[in-house]
DNA sequence: CGATAATATATGAAAAGGAATATATTTAAG
DNA sequence: CTTAAATATATTCCTTTTCATATATTATCG
C-alpha cells in the first residue's frame, strides 16, 4: 500500500469533492461507455448531484427532500411504501422518519384497520418547506432539459418509465 | 416514536429487500411522476439493483465490480479518475483499492513523471474475472432492454450521453 | 532559488447504511 | 378459538462511506 509520512501543509474547506468526471477517450471501446445500466447511473447522479448541491446549500438534508417530496399529492404512506418510494431499506427509512418527525416535519399515525403499519403525513411545516424545494426542482429540471425539444423530453421520460414498469 | 414490546416469532431470511415499488396511483399527479431526476433514479436503481443481485449471488462486492468495469479498456487510471468514473468520492475508492490490492484484482503504480499520482491496474486476476462479468451485464442489458426496438435503445443512450455530457 | 499555493492521495473519527433479527399485528389452517 | 404462517415496522450490530484534514509532491511567483 502506498503510504506518506512526515510534515503536511495544504487542505480543502468546502463540502467533499467528486472529482470532475473524465470524458471518455476519443475512439473510445471502453465498455462502459455503452452500457445502459453506467449511462443511467452517471447520468442520474450527474443532475441529482447538481440539485443535492442546492440542498446543501440551504442545509437540507436528502432524506428530508426525498420523504417530503414523495409525499407530495398523496394522503399518507406507509413506511414501506416510503421506503420504495424514495429507494430507501426499510431499516434506513424508519430512522429517517424518526429525525424527521423529531423535527416536526412528518407525523406517524397507527393506519386504521390494521395496527401493524404506520401512516406517515407531512405536517404543514413539512409542506410548507416541500412546496418551495419542488418549486426550485422543477427550475432545475428545466434548466438541465434546456437544450432538449419537448418531443425529445416526452420521449426520455416515456423510456423511462418503461424501464421503470418493466417486469423483472 | 411507535415502539413495540414483548414476545417475537418470525424473520426474513434472504438479502434485505427494497420493498417493491408502488405503481402511481391512477390519474396521478404527484410531483415525483414527472420529475425527470426521480425516473432517472429510480430508473437507473432498479436496473443496477437487478445486476447488483447477480453479484451478490456472486459474492462480488459492487466496487470491486465497478473498479474493475471501469478499468477495462484503458492502460489504468489514476485514484482520482477512477473514482470520478465509479462516482464515488476519493476517500472511498482509496479504500475499495486498498481492499481490492490485497485481494489481487488491482496493482498500484507510481505514475511516471508526477510522483504524486498513482496509477491503478487491473491484474490478471483482475481482468480474468472482469471479462466474464461483462458479459453477464452483457446478457442483462439485453434482458433489460428486450422490448425496445434498435432505434429506440441508441435514442435512450444517446439522451442520457447528452445529460451526462452537459454544461452545468 | 525559496516561499506559498495548488493538486493528488491517504487517514481517522464520526455518520450512515445494510443484513439479520426482534417485536407487533393480522391472516390462514384446522 | 387456537396455533402457525405471513406481514409491517423497529432495533441491533457491523461494515462502509463521508467529512475534514494530514501528508506528499508539483507548480507558480517574487
Amino acid at each position: 500500500m502506498a503510504s506518506r509520512s512526515t510534515t503536511g501543509k495544504r487542505a480543502h474547506r468546502g463540502a467533499a469533492k467528486r472529482a470532475p468526471l473524465l470524458p471518455p477517450k476519443a475512439g473510445s471501446r471502453r465498455f462502459i461507455d455503452d452500457y445502459l445500466l453506467y449511462l443511467l447511473s452517471r447520468a442520474s447522479a450527474m443532475a441529482s448531484g447538481e440539485f443535492h448541491a442546492q440542498l446543501r446549500a440551504r442545509k437540507i438534508p436528502l432524506p428530508r427532500w426525498r420523504v417530503l417530496a414523495v409525499l407530495d399529492g398523496t394522503d399518507g404512506l406507509t413506511v414501506g411504501e416510503l421506503a420504495a418510494a424514495c429507494l430507501f431499506k426499510q431499516p434506513t427509512m424508519t430512522k429517517a422518519l424518526d429525525r424527521l418527525e423529531v423535527e416536526g416535519y412528518v407525523a406517524r399515525e397507527s393506519a386504521k384497520g390494521d395496527r401493524r403499519r404506520v401512516r406517515v403525513v407531512a405536517t404543514d411545516k413539512g409542506r410548507a418547506l416541500v412546496a418551495g424545494l419542488i418549486a426550485e426542482a422543477k427550475a432545475h429540471e428545466a434548466r438541465v432539459l434546456k437544450n432538449h425539444s419537448a418531443t425529445e423530453k416526452k420521449h426520455l421520460k416515456n423510456a423511462l418509465r418503461r424501464l421503470i414498469a418493466r417486469e423483472t
